[in-house]
DNA sequence: AAAGAGTCCAACCGCGACCAG
DNA sequence: CCTGGTCGCGGTTGGACTCTT
């Protein structure tokens, strides 16, 4: 009786693993997408016999094992990218670690969270801005909607298209950043 | 020293987009 | 077109760690 339980107890652990990754694991993984490219998520995760789904690879992948990845506190460039990044695109993790070389959109949600919604909370509450920031928001909504799609204005949809054009860019340099300070100031 | 509160971060979940058949 | 499979994204959770009392 009790072996039957522990049996159904081993047969169900062994459908899917959950929970923290292990060395061994993060060596496979890596392995595995040596082999087949980080992509093909779902062959890796049954060829390598992790026992665990394609997305839970891939999320180990690209927020832990991917080369390059910066460890590591934030720098005052990088928070104030992610701030100014923030404000014209809203959540779009994704969109804001790319332009943030060697940083995850996981790492940034959650720096964003357990650090950024606090300081803009506070500095909400203090005095009101200087007339200087509300008209840079002012111009940065009128790129957001854009980007949204509910502003129709051909010229500053075509400017941001080629802003957030970064094809023939090295993603190693900030060159960008600059560039990206002109267009909001 | 211990307990409770707060913080941080890795991982999971659900949903929508995309694509091949 | 429709459907099923896969991928990627954003939101959320849970546990480990740190701080405070």
């Amino acid at each position: 009786m009790a072996l039957r339980n522990v049996e159904k107890l081993i047969t169900a652990k062994k459908e899917i693993n959950r929970g923290a990754w292990t060395v061994e694991e993060d060596r496979k993984l890596a392995e595995a997408v040596e082999i087949h490219g980080p992509k093909q998520w779902k062959t890796i995760a049954t060829t390598t016999g992790l026992n665990r789904c394609g997305k839970s690879c891939r999320l180990r992948w690209m927020n832990y094992l991917r080369p390059n990845i910066k460890r590591g506190s934030m720098s005052d460039q990088e928070e104030d990218l992610i701030l100014r990044l923030h404000k014209l695109l809203g959540n779009r993790w994704s969109l804001i670690a790319g332009r943030l070389p060697g940083r995850t959109d996981n790492e940034i949600k959650n720096y964003w969270k357990s650090h950024l919604s606090k300081k803009i909370e506070k500095s909400n509450e203090g005095i009101s801005r200087k007339e200087e920031d509300s008209k840079s928001e002012e111009k940065i909504n009128t790129s957001k909607s854009t980007v949204t799609g509910s502003s129709e204005d051909p010229k500053i949809s075509s400017d941001l298209d080629d802003f957030f054009d970064f094809s023939n860019e090295n993603p190693s340099t900030l060159e960008w950043v600059s560039k990206f300070v002109d267009f909001c100031s």
